[in-house]
DNA sequence: AGAATAGTGTCTGTTAGACATTATGCT
DNA sequence: AGCATAATGTCTAACAGACACTATTCT
C-alpha cells in the first residue's frame, strides 16, 4: 500500500471496498418471564440462509440507519417486539470462517429484558413468525447457525447476574409485590430462594419504592413496589443461593 | 432481492462485495506487572491513519489466516510479544460511525494478561515501536481512535475480576512466593489486602501447588508455589477488599 | 373462626477484615 | 542475639440460610 503524507490524502484515496471485510451482525435474546417461565423471542426466518429454522432476531448492522451497534440492536428490539426501553446489555461477540454459509462473519450478541406486558408481537417487514419460546424448550428447536450457543451464552449471563445483581427488576411491569420479584428470581435461578434472605437483600439494595397501594387478593393484600432508579441496577458483595 | 428455492442455489448467487460492511478490527489490552506497576502494551502506529499516534495493538481480521475471531487475538499477541500461551479474555465490542475515519467501524477488545519474565518485545513488520507503559501513565499520551476507552474498560475488568476470582495468577512467572503474588493481586486492585484474607482465600480456592523448593532472602526464606491447572480460574462467592 | 398468604424475628454458619503472635532463616 | 520477613491464631463484623412466628385480609 502506499503512503501518503497526510491523513486526509491517505482518506482520500481509502476505498474500504477494495478489502475482504467479513459480514457483520447483531443478535439477540429477548427475554421475558411468561406463564412461569423464562421464554426468549424467537423468529422463523423467512429468507435464506438458513430458511424456515428458528433463530435468534437480529440482523445486518445498517451503515445508514445505525449510529453505532447498540442502536442496532435497539432497532431490531422494536422491529420485533415494539419495545423501545428494555434493558439491553451486550454479552459477547462471535466471530469464525464457518458459522455461516455464506463466509468469514462475526456477530455481536445482546440480551434484552422486557416485562411480558409491554409484549405485543409484530410481524416485521418480511412477515417472519415470531414467536415466545421457554428456554428450556428451545432444545428442541434446531436454531439457525450457532444461535444455540449465542443464547447459551445470553442465558448464562443473565442466571449468573441474578446472583449478584438486581437485573432482573427489569422483567417486571410497572408496580408489582415482592412476591412476584422473587418469584421472578427464582425462575431465572433456578431454585427456590428463601424469603426472609430475599427481601433482606432488596431492602438492602434501596432500589424500590412503594407506591402506597395494595394488591388484594384471596388473602392478606401485598404491598406494591416500583423501580426508584429505573437503568440503574445493584451490585451485591456476596452471591445468593446455589452458588458455587 | 431474489429468492431462490434452496440454500445451495441462494450461496451460488451470492456475493458479500455488494454489500456495504462495517470495518471489523480486533485490538488488544495486553497486561504485565512490571516494576511493581500494571503496564500495558502500546505501538505506536507506522501508518495512517492515527499515524504516529499510540494505541492498543491490534489490527484486521485477516479471513485467510484466522478461522476466528480469537485466532486474530492470538495472532496479534504474538506478533508483538512472541508469546503464545496467554491468559485471553473477550472484553467488548466498539462499534459506530465515527470512531475510525475511515468509516464505519467495529472492534472487539481482548485483553492479555502475561508474566513479565516471558516478554520479548519485538519490532513487527511495520517496524511500529512498541512499549511498555503503566496503566496510570496512559492519560498523558492520547491513544489513537477510542483506544483508551477500550483500555478503560479491559483495565476496569480486570479489576473486577481482582476482587472475586484467581485471574491474576495468570500474569505470574512458572513459580513464585504467596507474598509476590498477593503484591501482583494488591498491583491491581490499587489498594493494600490484609495479609491473612489473602492467603485463606488463595488456600481455599486450592488452586497452588508447591513446588518444594523456597526463595531464600535477607531473612525467613518462603515457600515457592506453581498453577496447579494453568487456564482454568476460581471464582469466589464473596468480593475481597475494597468492595463497594 | 379459619384459611391463606404477607411480612418479621432471631438463630446459626460462613467468610472477610483486623491485628496480635509465632516461626525461621540471615547477618 | 537481634533483625526481617514468612506464616498462623483468633477475635469481630457482616450477611446469607433456616425456620418459627406474627399480621392482615378474605370467605
Amino acid at each position: 500500500m502506499a503512503d501518503y503524507d497526510t491523513e486526509e490524502e491517505f482518506l482520500k484515496h481509502y476505498n474500504v471496498r477494495q478489502y475482504d471485510l467479513p459480514l457483520a451482525t447483531v443478535d439477540m435474546a429477548i427475554f421475558t418471564v411468561q406463564d412461569q417461565q423464562l421464554q426468549v423471542l424467537l423468529v422463523k426466518r423467512a429468507l435464506h440462509p438458513a430458511k424456515g429454522q428458528w433463530a435468534l432476531p437480529g440482523g445486518f448492522i445498517d451503515m445508514k440507519k445505525d449510529q453505532s451497534l447498540s442502536d442496532t440492536a435497539y432497532r431490531k428490539l422494536k422491529e420485533k417486539t415494539g419495545v423501545d426501553t428494555p434493558y439491553l446489555e451486550q454479552v459477547a461477540t462471535f466471530g469464525n470462517a464457518s458459522r455461516d454459509p455464506r463466509g468469514w462473519s462475526l456477530t455481536v450478541s445482546y440480551f434484552a429484558l422486557i416485562s411480558s406486558d409491554q409484549t405485543t408481537l409484530s410481524m416485521d417487514s418480511r412477515s417472519e413468525e415470531v414467536a415466545w419460546v421457554p428456554v428450556t424448550q428451545v432444545g428442541e428447536l434446531e436454531l439457525a447457525f450457532d444461535h444455540e450457543q449465542i443464547l447459551q451464552a445470553c442465558h448464562e449471563r443473565l442466571r449468573a447476574k441474578v446472583q449478584y445483581t438486581s437485573v432482573p427488576v427489569n422483567l417486571m411491569p410497572e408496580v408489582f409485590t415482592l412476591v412476584e420479584l422473587q418469584k421472578t428470581f427464582e425462575i431465572i435461578l433456578g431454585s427456590p430462594i428463601e424469603k426472609k434472605s430475599f427481601r433482606r437483600r432488596i431492602a438492602d439494595a434501596d432500589i424500590l419504592e412503594e407506591t402506597g397501594e395494595m394488591k388484594s387478593g384471596p388473602s392478606r393484600p401485598a404491598k406494591l413496589y416500583r423501580v426508584k432508579n429505573k437503568g440503574e441496577n445493584y451490585f451485591f458483595t456476596r452471591l445468593m443461593e446455589g452458588a458455587r
